[in-house]
DNA sequence: CTAATACTCTAACGAATATTAGAATAACGC
DNA sequence: GCGTTATTCTAATATTCGTTAGAGTATTAG
């Protein structure tokens, strides 16, 4: 039966895929990439890895066309190989956060300490920051804000929250966002600025959360 | 590094996920059980597969969480999850399709005999549909039609549809779907509608991509 | 009760994967 | 050219996965 060799070749392909999603290790570099473009040494330091072992998930990768690299000089630069990919992680947290009871248990654990994040309604939170009546700050590196943010959001990383404290509008709700729900920079932005005493709420979505739910990005 | 450890185990879970979606058979399992519930054996069957082998991947796909099974007498009946299993699958294929060319060759060279099958606007079509404008026809297995399926389609299983010819109108435009774009029903209901003189299209949708363009179906 | 059916579990083995270390390559600065 | 830096490739390991066969469990029919 000539149908079988095809169909098992159909689904072959489709697992190539799954296959690049089937380690923690690869899944933790498309939500970094997701963020923006990265060299090798960036995704190698940002899940503590070595760099050989980086370079060896970075090809699997590749192989599953999950990302494109070029050269830049003395760096290989990585990135997505289209927005799908990016939505194509929040599915599969989403899948894992619908089902799996322990991923649920480990996150309710992880936001625990910084009390009372609610998430918001997205067209809710767009309509306020557009009218100034909530600052949406981001707090994650500036390059990874420069490639693409929310609407109205600020610029502001999790390093240089302190210094500019004053900057930060007492009498307005603070919502802080950062690469996603398995992030931790927006938990302790909230933590920090609950002590200093602003009124702040922590926003699960990360740009590609947001955007996956059909919100609009500016990049 | 507490920090490290945590992530680790969040990454992890999802990746039981992914470890579900990363084999072929596994793959195919999910398509069929996201037409409606399945024994053990249908599923070995569709796969052509031995029964052991199923159980085994049915026990990967159970510890991922993506399926449920209860027993209804001698047999272990098993379905998807949730519906957003099923939206899973088709955010799986369609980055396939997307970014491996071998998938996309061997979907063209699939179709190639049944000529001109073309993708039709959604809105369109249900329009269409519902004006009497266009015959949709549902060509699988009249359980799976049962379990869901599109708006004003008429059940038409592929084994049936010889001895049902004359209640087909030959003035009017027909549109034949199965259970999405690796599926080979439409594409033979296809050949043979057009053997027989008939204006036949494919919809390379199954119930599971309808639905996940924000479609709706009848159940 | 026994026999038959439908499925799961255990054991086993080869294939594929994750990780590490060491050699090789490619571009830069001198 | 030479040394340095960034990355990949090769080789070797332990581990996991896919598959098959055989034993075991649950349910039904008689």
């Amino acid at each position: 039966m000539k149908k079988r060799a095809l169909k098992d070749l159909l689904y072959e392909q489709v697992a190539r895929i799954g296959r690049g999603v089937s380690s923690p290790k690869r899944l933790e570099m498309l939500e970094l990439l997701a963020q923006g473009e990265k060299t090798v040494e960036n995704l190698a330091d940002g899940l503590s890895i070595d760099v050989k072992l980086a370079s060896a998930h970075l090809k699997a990768l590749r192989e599953a066309r999950l990302v494109e690299s070029t050269r830049d000089g003395k760096f290989m630069v990585y990135r997505l190989s289209g927005a799908d990919v990016a939505h194509l992680w929040v599915r599969l947290h989403e899948v894992a956060q619908a089902h799996l009871v322990e991923l649920r248990l480990a996150l309710d654990e992880m936001s625990a300490p910084s009390t009372e994040l609610v998430e918001l309604e997205r067209d809710a939170l767009l309509k306020q920051a557009r009218r100034g009546e909530v600052i949406v700050i981001d707090v994650r590196p500036r390059a990874e804000y420069d490639a693409a943010h929310l609407p109205y959001a600020r610029s502001m990383p999790l390093a240089e929250l302190e210094r500019h404290l004053k900057e930060m509008p007492r009498n307005k709700q603070i919502v802080a966002y950062c690469r996603g729900p398995f992030c931790l920079f927006a938990d302790e932005a909230v933590h920090l600025l609950k002590a200093k005493g602003y009124r702040v709420r922590k926003l699960l979505d990360g740009v590609s959360e947001w955007q996956a739910a059909g919100m609009p990005l500016v990049t």
